[in-house]
DNA sequence: AAGCTAGACAACCGCGTTCCG
DNA sequence: TCGGAACGCGGTTGTCTAGCT
């Protein structure tokens, strides 16, 4: 890798910083403001890499960080939004995949595109806090925390509902796949707590007599732990992949991304169990969200736990329900218009700044791969946020899926590759 | 008291994307 | 249109500290 002129000089420092040096920073920022950041060491006369000037800004100098602890609250969102992105967005990825209608993207391509947002995303919706904090505390404690609870943090269903899922993929995964890193959580689980898991939802092992391709492909390429994951959906630079993979140019990028941060903020709205569905409605505290911000928690939860929230509310069941458990008459494909999703100019040119989609009023921004009007986007793509829709959506997005699994060879023989 | 270990978090690294001349 | 520079992201590593043996 070529370094950036700013960090070529063999004396720039590394390690932590002093005071002083954040003096120099902040007298600086507060004088120029922030942007240029390989100009800075030099500016501010500092012996440091423009780079690492701008992580220590983002990441502890900025007068609008937090530095106390996560609040329950906070550890509330984070998990939620991590299941939320992680699972909820990977079967909207599969819905995506599978379907006939929009044959846009690849299964690489739409992991790549989500997995590349989740911590930038959860990070926004907790002000005062970085996508640094947010990982780093998902990495040191909650993912431990849930491991311990028996939830896989992967992909927030129980281990033993893991292990069994696969003890009945057999020997249809030929990959290495997630396997190994699923383990890793499920060890440290086993060690630290070896006495049987606390109960789980009588949803948590529903089902399993059915397990079909859906559910080995959904648990197989799960988001959120890496480097097997790497294995499966080689690192590639989007472009590229589109070169050869021919199918996905600029604009269905932002579709996707548009879609999956609406996604986001529709796990907000509602993630639920159709199982229990007055006890795990929740509303987030989104900005935007702000005026139904009713918390119907179970209250029996809370009599338990004391807290505001059940540990339980965290295992994604309805994403991975087999399509016949969710009730009848919300089986409603949600209508996903060939125009939001097909590709409308294969020839990528389009290179502005900000794209601006007429029929939605939204502006995507692609720098700063900041999107706006979420919310106001969601019942534009048929996903409500109302327990009655919500419920149709993931039907429908199973479905899809079911029918994609139909042509599963096809998508292990992924053309992109 | 010394050594070890685990947790917390700050910082770095590599890569992908966008900007701009 | 192209290529270098700049920016921003997630993953990983490094450092410090508290607790334990």
């Amino acid at each position: 890798m070529v370094r950036p002129p700013c960090c070529d000089k063999l004396n720039v420092k590394k390690g932590l910083w002093t005071e002083e040096e954040d003096a120099k920073i902040l007298a600086y920022v507060s004088k120029h403001g922030t942007g240029n950041w390989t100009a800075v060491p030099k500016k501010a006369g500092l012996r440091r890499c423009g780079k690492s000037c701008r992580l220590r800004w983002t990441n502890y100098l900025r007068p609008d960080l937090k530095r106390e602890s996560f609040t329950p609250q906070e550890e509330e969102l984070i998990i939620r939004l991590h299941a939320a992105l992680g699972s909820r967005l990977y079967v909207l990825g599969l819905f995506l995949v599978g379907s006939q209608t929009h044959p846009t993207f690849c299964l690489s391509c739409t992991m790549k595109i989500y997995h590349t947002f989740m911590w930038s995303i959860i990070a926004q919706q907790l002000p005062g806090r970085t996508d640094n904090d947010v990982k780093n505390y998902w990495n040191t404690k909650l993912r431990k925390k849930l491991s311990e609870m028996g939830i896989d943090p992967v992909t927030h269903k129980p281990f033993s509902q893991v292990l069994a899922d696969y003890g009945n993929i057999g020997g249809l995964l030929k990959s290495r796949t997630r396997i190994g890193s699923l383990n890793r959580d499920m060890k440290n689980s086993f060690m630290i707590k070896p006495e049987p898991h606390p109960p789980q939802p009588a949803i948590a092992t529903e089902g399993f007599s059915n397990i079909n391709n859906s559910r080995v492909m959904t648990t197989m390429a799960s988001p959120g732990i890496e480097p097997i994951q790497e294995n499966f959906f080689p690192s590639s630079n989007i472009n590229q992949h589109a070169a050869t993979c021919g199918s996905l140019d600029l604009l269905s990028q932002l579709q996707a991304i548009k879609l999956v941060t609406e996604a986001s903020n529709y796990a907000g709205y509602q993630i639920i169990s159709p199982q229990f569905p007055n006890q795990y409605t929740l509303s987030l505290s989104s900005p935007s969200s702000s005026s139904s911000t009713s918390s119907t928690c179970s209250t029996t939860a809370q009599e338990k736990t004391g807290l505001a929230f059940s540990w339980r509310d965290f295992l994604l069941e309805d994403a991975f329900l087999p399509y016949d458990h969710h009730p009848q008459g919300q089986d409603h494909i949600p209508e996903f218009e060939s125009k939001d999703i097909a590709p409308q100019n294969h020839s990528g040119n389009e290179t502005s700044a900000e794209h601006i989609d007429d029929d939605k009023n939204i502006i995507i921004n692609n720098n700063s791969r900041v999107l706006s009007g979420m919310d106001s986007e969601l019942l534009s793509y048929g996903i409500q946020a109302s327990s009655s829709t919500e419920s149709s959506f993931v039907a429908a997005m199973l479905d899809q899926e079911n029918e994609m699994f139909s042509e599963f060879a096809n998508l292990l023989e992924d053309p992109c590759y």
